[in-house]
RNA sequence: UCGGGGAUCGUCUAAUUGGCAGGACAAUGGGCUCUGGUCCCAUCAGUCAAGGUUCGAGUCCUUGUCCCCGAGCCA
């Protein structure tokens, strides 16, 4: 029943405009009833998790309807391309579980079928070889509210820009010094129609193709040719494209294609306390902010993958934020959310002390250790067991001892109880201090009827903290990851996003202690440290029994918010009542809006399929008598007593259409606790009447 | 200033295309608990504004406001 609950949601919820879109399509028998899909990245830079969210979509799309899915290098510029690229690329993709063998492409493969295509544009008159200077094209081209300038260059005749678009491609001439561009529309508000350049001159090498080309393409006369050429159905991109889909139509309608496919857009994913841009992850890495573009803190996919996320968490992140045209952030907060619940149910329990304070069992035999059989996942046994032993001397978390306890505090503190999980009750019998006034170790007395964490008097003991024997814990560094910012947009604030930076967003914190059964634990593996939070155990830095921990993210911690309130709340004497008037939501004036005016009750009966309300009619002294639904029957079963009183209505509200009928006003009443009682008018009142 | 897009709970996203504004996250309250976790229950909360059409408007019309994108030989 559950499962079928969230199937319809997840369902429901996965109907973006896009699909809504290609199920249209579908439905008028377009493209043969195919559905082709692709993603494009260009091998200049890593992926985020914005592209995640792009390849989730258009792999999910072709996936979904039976359709192909495509990875194309959009590889046209080799000045800023680098084959590195690619093959981190191809990791990222493969990762989130978008599946392409057999549909890797390259654009830089259709270099010679769109130089065809280009020239094929000239001959019909529609490209012409220019020669502007950078400045001089920037001149010509005009501005938004001043139309561009016709170049010299535009009135070459057929042949000439034959001969030299040949010639370009010969290499004749130097970079910068010849364009070919398309003769659209110099005056064209949009300014992607005002000539585009379909090539540029670029002595390049490039990581395919070699020296074999001195020209490179330009994206808008490319990318159209790219998806016809594979057979694209939808060309999915981002918002800032939609300007240039005139020009997508424009190249794709002027020359003989076999296949014309559609451009559609989706709004880019932003998150919060992170940046997103291509540019600001490549600042943070080069000036070394971050230790590379794998770093955990990075919403890069190698970084979130470092981290610990799964591709399956990314992949139920990008279901729930949906697809749509709006722009938006995201907070961040929802990806924490994917990845807990995932954990929550995959990862199994441990215990593992991040800042330990030591824990002497003062009535704990010196030499003796118990061993107790702790599950991996308490909540289904079955799935295995690991031995925890137990030790006279312990650690706890710092956080889970105060010598002075504020309320509320359930923790240890001194004279008070609690439970070391699976093992026993101890209670804090004294704190031992450093000369300096530090705690050096707090000592505590254990129940040994209490083996197994069971208070064998039934006693209640509201805390319970996780504990590593401090003879068999294994000492081991953890990594704590924050947000990268701490400021919800850094892009947003004055000065310079770096100033915003979150100085904690690392800590490294190599005093753990773990119980010895972590130290085994293979890399690449996530576990939970009960109560602290899911950790990775890092594939690069973890030794053989020496693992290094990532921590994912934290467990949710209502404590916090508890100690919090506390802190902030004291002066509880704060006439609250007082508070909300004087925010202005409702004033004197608001009051005095109000009309109400006396009526009697001409009707008064139940409602046939509403078990709460009463339909009354309700002579108001006005030419006909008000019909209103009030839900009031509980306190009237027998709605007839009602007839011929005098009732208090709310005269002056817009008329309301309920699935019964219309209600026509309101009537007063009051409850108080479970009693719900009309207000009834003096009899002799005229209906009518005002009431103040 | 010109062109293109957009505006729904705090956040993200739905609404059978004109018919009870729903879900998720967050928050709040409670229950449960050998994790202050999980789980369960409940609560809070929204149609950018003003007019108009209509029995009925988030949806259609008019006017306005605000936000995003656009003047690379980048993609």
């Amino acid at each position: 029943m559950t499962i079928e609950i969230t199937n319809e949601t997840a369902e429901s919820q996965n109907v973006n405009f896009i699909k809504e879109i290609i199920i249209q399509d579908l439905k008028d028998g377009k493209n043969d009833g195919r559905v082709a899909t692709r993603f494009p990245p260009e091998p200049n830079g890593y992926l985020h998790i914005g592209h995640a969210k792009s390849i989730i979509l258009n792999y999910g799309l072709a996936k979904e309807f039976g359709g192909t899915f495509n990875v194309r290098f959009d590889d046209t510029n080799p000045v800023t391309e680098d084959p590195e690229y690619v093959n981190s690329i191809i990791e990222d993709i493969k990762w989130l579980g978008a599946k392409f063998e057999g549909r890797l492409f390259y654009a830089s493969d259709y270099f010679e079928q769109m130089y065809e295509w280009a020239v094929e544009l000239i001959k019909k008159g529609l490209a012409y070889v220019d020669d502007l200077t950078p400045e001089q094209l920037k001149e010509y081209r005009g501005d938004y509210n001043r139309p561009g300038i016709e170049s010299p260059g535009r009135s070459r005749s057929v042949e000439e820009n034959l001969e030299l678009f040949e010639r370009m491609k010969n290499g004749e001439f130097a970079d910068g010094s010849m364009l070919l561009r398309a003769k659209i529309d110099m005056s064209s508000p949009n300014m992607n129609l005002r000539d585009p350049i379909m090539y540029r001159v670029l002595h390049r090498h490039h990581y395919r193709q070699g020296d074999k080309w001195c020209i490179y393409p330009m994206y808008d006369f490319a990318h159209g040719y790219e998806d016809s050429i594979e057979g694209i159905t939808h060309s999915i991109c981002t918002l800032e494209f939609e300007n240039h889909r005139p020009l997508y139509d424009w190249f794709l309608d002027n020359v003989s294609i076999k296949y014309r496919p559609r451009q559609y857009e989706f709004a880019r994913l932003n998150l919060n306390y992170t940046v997103m841009s291509k540019r600001r992850l490549l600042e943070l890495v080069e000036k070394k902010y971050v230790s590379g573009w794998d770093d955990p803190r990075l919403p890069t996919i190698c970084g979130i993958r470092r981290r610990g996320f799964t591709a399956s968490s990314i992949c139920s992140f990008a279901e729930r934020i949906g697809v749509a045209k709006r722009n938006s952030t995201v907070d961040i907060g929802l990806l924490e959310h994917a990845i807990r619940s995932e954990l929550n149910e995959t990862a199994p329990r441990v215990m593992g002390v991040l800042n330990p304070l030591k824990v002497v069992i003062t009535n704990f035999p010196e030499d003796e250790t118990i061993s107790f059989e702790a599950p991996l996942f308490p909540d289904k046994p079955e799935m295995g067991t690991r031995i925890v032993p137990l030790t006279r001397e312990i650690y706890i978390e710092q956080d889970d001892f105060r010598e002075d306890p504020p309320k509320k505090y359930f923790r240890l503190s001194p004279g008070a109880e609690i439970r070391l999980r699976y093992a026993c009750l101890i209670r804090c019998t004294g704190v031992v201090k450093n000369a300096d006034g530090t705690i050096k170790h707090v000592e505590c007395t254990w129940d040994p009827e209490s083996r197994g964490g069971t208070s064998p008097d039934g006693r209640k003991v509201k805390g319970t903290s996780h504990w590593v024997s401090a003879k068999f814990g294994v000492k081991v560094t953890t990594r704590l990851y924050d947000r990268l910012f701490n400021v919800e947009n850094p892009m947003d604030q004055e000065g310079n996003y770096l100033d915003y930076l979150n100085p904690e967003s690392l800590v490294v914190n190599d005093n753990c202690v773990v119980e010895p059964f972590v130290a085994t634990v293979e890399p690449g593996t996530r576990w939970q440290f009960e109560r602290m939070g899911y950790f990775y155990a890092d594939p690069v830095d973890s030794e053989k029994g020496k693992p290094v921990f990532n921590r994912i993210v934290t467990l949710k911690d209502s404590w916090v918010k508890v100690e919090q309130k506390q802190q902030t709340a004291p002066p509880a004497t704060a006439p609250k009542a007082e508070e909300k008037p004087a925010e202005d939501y409702i004033t004197i004036d608001d009051f005095n809006k109000i009309k109400l005016v006396v009526g009697k009750v001409l009707t008064a009966e139940g409602v046939d399929g509403a078990d709460k309300l009463l339909r009354l009619t309700v002579d108001l002294g006005e030419s006909k008598p008000r019909q209103v639904f009030s839900g009031i029957k509980s306190a009237y079963p027998d709605p007839s007593v009602l007839i011929n009183r005098n009732v208090i209505v709310v005269a002056n509200l817009k008329p309301r259409q309920m699935k019964f009928g219309l209600s026509e006003g309101m009537i007063l009443a009051s409850q108080s606790g479970k009693s719900l009682a009309v207000l009834f008018a003096d009899a002799s009142m005229n209906p009518g009447s005002p009431v103040s």
